[in-house]
DNA sequence: CTCCTTGTGATAATTGTTTTCAACAGTAAG
DNA sequence: CTTACTGTTGAAAACAATTATCACAAGGAG
C-alpha cells in the first residue's frame, strides 16, 4: 500500500515540521485551519495516524491526556514540565539507559520510553514570584 | 487534612492490594461491585484519586490508554505488552538510568518514568501459533 | 436535636479520539 | 469518453475514559 500525498496530508506534515515541537492533534488542527479553513479535526487525526504508521512522524504517548506528534524521527526521549506541560527533547545516550534484559520476565523487548518530569525554567520563575507575594 | 476511611475507600484499597496488579478504575470497579453491588464507578475514580493524593497508592500513566493504579509504592518501572496490554513490574536499579542533568534544559527534575514495551511470553506463543497456520 | 461537613450513587457533561458515511476526486481499463 | 475501482474528505455521530453535578444520607460538633 503506497501513500498518496494529498494536500491535507502534506499541509499537516508541513505544519508539524514547521513547529518543530510536539503538537497535539487539535493544536495542529488550529494551525492547518488557517490555510485550509474547511479541514476537519478527524482528517487531522486520520492523517497523523497514517503518517506515523509509515514512520514519517512519531506518535508520542506521554502521560497526560492528549497524544502528541513529533516530526523528529531520531530516537530521543522527552522531558516535560509538570506545570505548563511543555515538552522538550532530551538527548540521552542509549547506553545510559541500558536495560537488564534478564529481568524482563521473558518479554521480547520492542522499545523503551523514558520520560523525565520536571519544572521548566519559566515555571520556576513563576513559582518563585508567587512565593514572594 | 486527615483521611477518613469509609467502607468504600477501604474496600477499594483492599481489592487493589489483593490483586497485586495494576488495575484500571473499571477493573477495580468490577471487583469491588461483587462485595458492594451498589457502588458507583465515580466513587471508585474519586477514591483512587484521593488515595493516590495521600500516597497510599500509585497512579500509573502508561501509554495514553487507561490510567492504572498500583498498591506498590516502592519506586519501580514497568514493562508492558504491546499485544495484550499486560503490565508487569521491572526492577531496574536506579543508577542504571542515571540522567545527564546538564542536558535537562534548565529543568528542575522531579521524577522519571521508564516504560519498556515488549511482547510477553504468552503473546509470543500466540503469535508463533498464528504464523504456523 | 440542629448545624455542618463530607461521602455517596446516579447521572450528565466533558474531553479526546475513532468510526461511519455520503460525496468526491484520481487513476486504470475497456 | 464511460465505467469501475480506490482512497480521501468533511460532517456528524459514536465511543471511551474521566470528571462534575446534585440531592441526599451518615456522622460528628456544639
Amino acid at each position: 500500500m503506497q501513500l498518496r500525498m494529498t494536500n491535507q496530508r502534506e499541509m499537516i506534515l508541513r505544519e508539524l515540521k514547521k513547529s518543530k515541537g510536539h503538537l497535539t492533534a487539535d493544536e495542529l488542527y488550529e494551525r492547518v485551519k488557517k490555510f485550509m479553513p474547511r479541514i476537519s479535526l478527524a482528517t487531522v487525526y486520520r492523517n497523523l495516524e497514517i503518517l506515523s504508521d509509515v514512520n514519517m512522524i512519531r506518535k508520542l504517548e506521554i502521560s497526560g491526556r492528549q497524544k502528541r506528534f513529533d516530526s523528529e524521527l531520531e530516537d530521543h526521549d522527552h522531558i516535560y514540565c509538570v506545570e505548563c506541560h511543555r515538552i522538550e527533547n532530551l538527548e540521552i545516550s542509549k547506553n545510559q539507559v541500558e536495560l537488564p534484559v534478564e529481568d524482563a520476565h521473558g518479554y521480547t523487548i520492542t522499545g523503551r520510553r523514558l520520560e523525565v518530569t520536571g519544572v521548566c525554567p519559566r515555571c520556576q520563575k513563576k513559582i518563585a514570584k508567587t512565593k514572594k507575594q
